[in-house]
RNA sequence: GUGGGCGUAGCUCAGCUGGUAGAGCAGCGGAUUGUGGAUCCGCGGGUCGCGGGUUCAAACCCCGUCGCUCACCCCA
């Protein structure tokens, strides 16, 4: 027991069959085909970014000061030479691909979406990992407040085709760089005439990092952050213009998002509006997808200034939710069990059945007794049943039995005659 | 990095005040030479996380260590 090897703490297997529901591929299957669906459907293309970056692209990107940075990154040096670093959220690896190939001046609106393994090395927990897997989505050279409102609801519908019922939209305003260092400064006249009631944390964020108190979760802190001024004072016209019509534009796509003053996220590089989906069914990790507008982020890298804005959704974290609330399963339509002698018919059945329509056909290749091949057909979930013997090969003819109810129909032992069949029977 | 809980069969766990291991489920086979789910019978599976200590004797007590898990910080 003590000498196999183990997957790494925080790193998971998914698995056709698991005790835990939620790292099964059939659950995966069903976030990330899902996911695909609904954000293809928004113009948006599929990229593959590189899960290792040089180092200073996360750190010039997400922030030197971000817990991201300062303590979590995978980091390692690349033959002694250069600093590379296993990617801990995929926004930094996007906009590197979209300055190195030049879109700024070419064809800068840019709809982007990846999905892939992302690295964090926190102390694993309830739906947070150390290999962690993120859907996410980057819409390049649009700053209208209608790209804000259309990545917004693309994330909501998204939960909504997983039928995910308990998931709140919040979302919020950092406004632009005046606008914020002037809340800044307000909240930071704030928090030090509160200074003594303030947690430890709270205490150097005054000077670090004064946003990040807001959503400090010290009870005191909290108490005294639900009276704080409020960001929407400090908000220069045009930020406050963005984001009135962003909520307006929200309101009318009809959705029913909370207003939330303490969203403020922990990368730095956010801007103008911000926003996150909540649930209550995971515990401490209640973020099922978050976000926000980064208009500085591709100057900040050295590309020509282009508005952003993108999400990312934990893909965990979305098939704990679906794992919970619903069965999903995927077994063979139909199952076929040959006897002694029928195996090689049975390959070939099956393979015209598999082309002659889109079914999913197991053939039971263990060359066991029929009980038991039965049995594996129950066991797999499948749907019919066909059984391959002397009397069936040489009749060309044989009954198809419906697991769930254990009926029978007579079929001609062809691709197209057992397509038919099952078309008829399945609808 | 900090704190709590827990490590016994593939999984979930039982194991009384110390006497060198059990159940359910799952798996495989049979009862029924060719039709699953139910029932019954049988079979296989364990260095009791690891190391050390106390003892005639340790899964149980003591020390250490590793791992898992939940929570804090922060996020997906």
């Amino acid at each position: 027991m003590s000498e196999i090897l183990h997957a790494v703490k925080g790193m998971n297997d998914v698995l056709p069959e698991t005790a835990e529901a939620f790292l099964s591929t059939a659950v995966w299957d069903k976030v990330i085909d899902t996911a695909r669906r609904v954000i293809e459907g928004y113009g948006y293309r599929q990229v593959l970014i590189p899960i290792v970056e040089e180092t200073a692209l996360f750190a010039r990107g997400i922030g030197e000061g971000t817990d991201i940075v300062s303590k979590e990154m995978y980091t390692f040096s690349d033959r002694g030479e250069r600093s590379l670093t296993l990617r801990p959220e995929g926004t930094a690896g996007c906009v590197r691909a979209f300055i190195e190939h030049g879109f700024a001046k070419t064809d800068p609106v840019q709809k982007w979406w990846y999905i892939g393994p992302m690295f964090r090395a926190e102390r694993p927990q309830k739906g947070r990992y150390r290999q962690f897997y993120q859907i996410g989505a980057e819409l390049y050279g649009a700053s209208d407040p209608a790209a804000d409102a259309e990545v917004i609801v693309m994330m909501w519908r998204i939960c909504q085709a997983l039928g995910l019922k308990d998931v709140t939209p919040r979302v919020n305003t950092l406004g632009d760089k005046e606008s914020r260092d002037r809340y800044r400064d307000v909240l930071r006249g704030y928090m030090r005439a509160n200074v003594d009631t303030l947690c430890d944390a709270c205490k150097a964020r005054i000077e670090t990092n004064p946003l990040r108190f807001l959503d400090c979760k010290n009870p005191a802190c909290k108490e005294v952050a639900r009276k704080a001024p409020d960001i929407m004072e400090s908000l220069s016209a045009q930020s406050r213009a963005h984001f009135d019509k962003v909520t307006t534009y929200l309101r009318d796509c009809g959705l029913a998002y909370v207003r939330d003053a303490a969203l403020v996220r922990g990368l730095d590089y956010y801007s103008e509006t911000t926003f996150e989906l909540t649930t209550s069914a995971l515990g401490a990790q209640d973020a099922v997808g978050g976000g926000g507008r980064y208009d500085g982020l591709i100057e900040e890298l050295g590309g020509t200034p282009t508005p952003a804005i993108g999400f990312a959704m934990g893909v965990e974290r979305l098939a704990l939710l679906v794992a919970a609330t619903q069965q999903v399963a995927s077994g063979p339509h139909l199952f076929i069990a040959p006897m002694a002698g029928a195996e090689s018919f049975a390959l070939q059945l099956a393979d015209a059945v598999r082309t002659g329509g889109p079914y999913r056909v197991e053939v039971d290749v263990t060359g066991r007794k029929l009980k038991g091949q039965m049995r594996r057909a129950d066991k797999v979930g499948a749907r019919f049943a066909l059984v391959l013997g002397e009397d069936e090969i040489a009749r060309r003819h044989g009954n198809l039995k419906d697991l769930r109810v254990s009926s029978t129909s007579d079929v001609a032992l062809t691709g197209d005659a057992i397509c038919a069949a099952l078309a008829k029977l399945i609808a």
